[in-house]
Formats: C-alpha cells, structure tokens, sequence
DNA sequence: CATAAAAACAGAATTGACTCAATTTTAGAA
DNA sequence: TTCTAAAATTGAGTCAATTCTGTTTTTATG
C-alpha cells in the first residue's frame, strides 16, 4: 500500500522542485543558494543531496517538465501536418521555439545546456540528451510522414534530414539563449531561412513556387 | 623598450598555461586545482586571478590556440578547394575535425562549451563564441568561392548556406565530445551522410555522380 | 504493542574557487 | 643614487556546494 513514506517522499519532491524552480527564477541559478531552496522547501541541506545528486539535478527535473510537454504538444503536428513541407517544419520548429521559455528563463537554459555538457554521464546529462534525442525523432517522425504523404521525395535519407534539421534548430536555439536581447521571431525567421535551402532540395517538384520546371 | 615588467609578464603568462594544459590533461579541468597550477608555474593564487579572471579563461586560452591553428589550416582550403562539393565541405570540415583533439582532451573541450554557454559575456564566453563565428564564416568563405568556380548554383543563400553547415557540425561534434567511445572516422561520416543531402541540393547539375540525368 | 532493521534526515565539517588588504617590486624623475 | 607612485604579487580569509556521520522516523515482524 502506498505507505506514509512514500507519500511524504513524493510530497518532498515536489516542494524541493517548486522551491527550486521559483528561485532560480528570482534570483537566477547561481543566485539561488541551496541553503535557501532547503529552507524555502522545508527541508535539511541534506535531505535534497539525498533526492538530487547536485544543484543541476535539481534543476534537470525542471527541464524535464518543460521539454515534455513540448514533445507532447509537437506530437499533434506529426499527426496533421501542414499541407506544405515549409509551413510543416515550421510549424513543428515553431511550438518547439514557443514553448521554450514558459518555465525556464534564458538563465536556466544555460546553465540548464551547460551542465548537459559538462557532464553528460550525470542522471541530467543522461536525461538531457534522451530529450535531445526525443526531439530529433519526432523532427524524423514529421520527415517520414511528409514522404508518405508524398510532399518528400521518396529518395531523400529521412533520419539524416531530420537530424541535420534538429541540429540546426537546436545551434542556433543555443545562439538565441546565449544572447539575453535575442527575440523569439527573429530566432524563427532565422531558422525558416535555412531551412528553406533544405526544403527547395527535398520537396516533390510540383509544389514549390521557388522550383518550378517552366518558370 | 621591452622592460623587464613586460618580460616576466609574459613569462608568467607562459607558465601559467602550460602549468594549466599539464593539469588539465593529467587530472582533467575540475580535478586541476588552482593551488596546483600556481605551485607548478612557481606564482601565487592571486597572480593566476590577476592575469585570467577566473578558471575557465585559463582554459579560453588553451581553446583559442587551438582553434586558431585550425582556422590557419583552413585557409588553404578556401583558396583551392578540391573540384567537387562533396570533397570540398569534407576536405574543410575533416581538418577542423581532425586537428580537434591535439592540444584539448574531450574532457577539455566539454568544459569550455560548457562554459561557453554558462558565461557568454565572460572574457571566454565572448571569444569562444567569436571563434564560432570564424569558423562559420571560412566555411561561408568556401561556399562564396565554389559558387564562383561554378560548382555551386549561384541562386543559392550561401550565407545561410553556410551556417547550416556549420551548425550540423557543431552540433555533431558536441555529440561527439560528449562521448568519449567515439571515434573521429565514424563522426566524418555521420557528418558527411548530412552533408550529402545539402550537396544534391546546391550542386550544379552536370557535377554530381549521384545526380547524373542518364544513369 | 514492543523492537530491530532500514530508510531518511539534519546540520556540522570539508573543500576548493575566488577576493582583498597588505606588501613587494618596478619605472622613471630628481 | 635615491625616492615615489604605480603596478604586480601574495596568501589568508570568505563563501557556497557537497560530503559525512550521528540521530530520528518509518516499517515490518513477533
């Protein structure tokens, strides 16, 4: 049966990551002192390095979150895409690129990238790099499902077209949190300019505008 | 006149990185500690944060050298590209690719993305993200020039051409240092397999053995 | 309802990057 | 040479993440 412990470790959980996630975002991530998340979370310093390994676990769980619902909120799109391979990219890329600052600030994306790298046999760095990779599916997901359709040339290698696109999407989404005055619609326009060398190389000759055979 | 301030500067400068290098290499960037890296260049703490504002500008500096050796060898590339795009983007991204490990363990170049990302106003921060425009730049360099020879179709966005190219391989090479079982042969190929779409896409038509209109 | 084992907790102690006030060294004027 | 201001160096001290060790709470069992 779903015993005290239980409940009260699920309760602890939950108040660490709240307590965590507001004041990473009052006070940044550094600025946010562990010794403060224990005592806004009601717990012992120690209680949180036995449910966190390090402060970027911590802040990992909350990525988690973020990331997860836009995975699920992309998984419509695959499903209905667009009647039109550019519009389709775009409108996957863009909820994507939407989504991304609902929970976490610029801050927090860094460091969030940061420590992804720094240690990425760390339960985060693991973590961080499924979602990485989640998201490339669901980018080759769209790609196969635009070649049935038979908007994508059948001879195109899907799986190296949706990485090359994720990857691209996801460097300059680096750039974008990097610099604190970059917009959101200047991020999307940026990647719809790429992409669209991209589509004009892949799409069935008759639909796009820019690739007609008698122009 | 070159006084004796200037020379122990510079004196001290070169101690302290090669100190620094030695370390990082033996125990790796966290376990390189600055105590120890001011006993091996023979100064003090303090002299280390007079001349590096803090750790990872020590490393910045080893991460310039190397990048800039590598852009040096790239020149040679732009001003007589191989006659085929293919090549061409393989020859120039191979000796990126290939140089990357001299100087820089995995385990370095994790940090220095990581921090990077972490501090992008930082001295570090700043110049590594200037590196990364360099690098983008030779390779918009050599998609200019192949457009030029007429190897590639002059309707193409070579600038955004060229950021794409460089964005995959970034990307993929982040992957790749992430890793450490990975191997360089097995990141230009994954690399190349990208890249191949894009050539399909931009190459002008008679060029392309792939592409050939009687088979 | 006692009780021993297991799990979780608390917070003092440790560790290592970075700061800062005091001291030393250098350059150059008198 | 001697003196002074500027520049550089030093290392003990500060701060915050993480570790460690005893204590407390929960669970399962008789």
């Amino acid at each position: 049966m779903s015993g005290l412990r239980a409940r009260q470790k699920a309760d602890r959980h939950r108040r660490i990551i709240e307590a965590a996630a507001a004041l990473f975002r009052e006070a940044g991530y550094e600025g946010a002192k562990i010794e403060a998340i224990a005592a806004q979370a009601e717990v012992s310093i120690g209680t949180i390095y036995n449910y966190y390994q390090n402060k970027g676990d911590i802040l990992g769980a909350i990525v988690s979150m973020e990331v997860n619902e836009v995975l699920n909120a992309g998984r419509g799109v695959v499903a209905n895409p667009p009647a039109n391979v550019g519009d389709a990219l775009d409108t996957l890329l863009g909820i994507y690129v939407e989504h991304s600052l609902h929970y976490l600030s610029k801050e927090m994306w860094r460091q969030a990238m940061a420590i992804s790298t720094q240690l990425p046999d760390s339960p985060f760095g693991q973590a961080y790099t499924g979602l990485d990779r989640a998201l490339t599916e669901q980018i080759r997901a769209l790609v196969a499902r635009l070649q049935e359709i038979g908007l994508v040339r059948q001879d195109i290698d899907g799986p190296a077209l949706g990485e090359l696109v994720f990857n691209n999407m996801n460097m300059m989404f680096i750039e974008f949190v990097k610099r604190d005055e970059a917009k959101i619609p200047e991020l999307r326009a940026a990647i719809r300019r790429q992409n669209r060398i991209l589509v004009a190389a892949i799409v069935v000759c008759e639909e796009s505008g820019a690739d007609r055979r008698n122009p």
